[in-house]
DNA sequence: GCGCACTAAGTGCACGTGCATGTAATCTCC
DNA sequence: GGAGATTACATGCACGTGCACTTAGTGCGC
């Protein structure tokens, strides 16, 4: 019980790399997003995700939630907002009326198609580089990104 | 400009991936650390890297913030959480006044050291399978790690 | 010694989240 | 066909978080 120690250390370094990562990432995603196109991480999320689905088989709020880490209730809400911005609508299901489409709007498609080249760009410059960087939770230096994404600053 | 489209692609993927990957495993500590030990994810992080400190040159606050994917001030209320609980104790840096040395109690020790074996499994049943498993934010069926880690099951 | 910039940690506030529950629609089985 | 179980989505509530700011303490220049 004592000597798997080796094993453990190794997977509890392995996790802490792995958290360390996504959070590096995510919180550079956050912050370009935010300031370029004023969406949040999740948003983007469920727009891009959102964006991959046939215009005519829409998704339902269940089928996302599957697909982005929110739970369903989070969902719900975040639709809402998105929905108040007219980035997405939803619509009834005809032929099971407890289910709702979510669609993308032009306006959310074309958001979407603004913050992409960010979010990939944001992807390259952080995925790429040391697994263990210092960590997180702090804005990580994101400046080039900034500067290769576009002119549209501020 | 539309050429990149592969790469990307692989750059998304990845990313989902590191984002699912750390969602799955993140639910399940979550759930067993809370349901075991009435540790949220994060209080148990905290304590672990707060258990490599000799307790002779404790770490300040911001030396904890550096070492875990959340913000100074969420860490200062955690701490407070924390220390209501009697799980660690705030001393104050003689030769910095403004510093803030973080101590874990006995009584944090013990909890630790009583989860450390439902974390380790944890991270071992979620870590090791498949990376790209469905999806995430639901709790995930984690019945086996219940039953290895030991018989102080509720 | 005094003012000023800077750092460490804590706090008011707004917000997004998860959990548990509510409401509405569908299905099942008798 | 009607009761009860089940599913889909929305919502009340409590809570942890981040951001911006405050408070307290340090060090520097003059």
């Amino acid at each position: 019980m004592e000597s798997e120690s080796l094993l453990e250390r190794s997977l509890v370094e392995q996790w802490r790399d792995l958290v360390a990562r996504k959070t590096r990432v995510w919180n550079a995603l956050e912050l370009e997003l935010d300031r370029q196109h004023g969406l949040s991480a999740s948003e983007f999320e469920v727009l891009d995700t959102l964006s991959e689905y046939d215009c005519a088989e829409p998704p339902r709020v269940q089928e996302l939630a599957a697909h982005v880490p929110i739970t369903q209730s989070a969902l719900s809400r975040m639709i809402g907002r998105l929905e108040n911005q007219n980035l997405v609508t939803r619509t009834l299901c005809s032929s099971d009326r407890r289910g709702v489409f979510v669609v993308l709007t032009d306006e959310g498609m074309q958001r979407l198609t603004e913050a992409r080249p960010t979010h990939r760009s944001v992807l390259a410059a952080e995925l790429a580089d040391g697994p263990s960087a210092e960590l997180t939770a702090e804005p990580t230096g994101t400046d080039a990104v900034l500067v290769e994404s576009g002119t549209q600053g501020k």
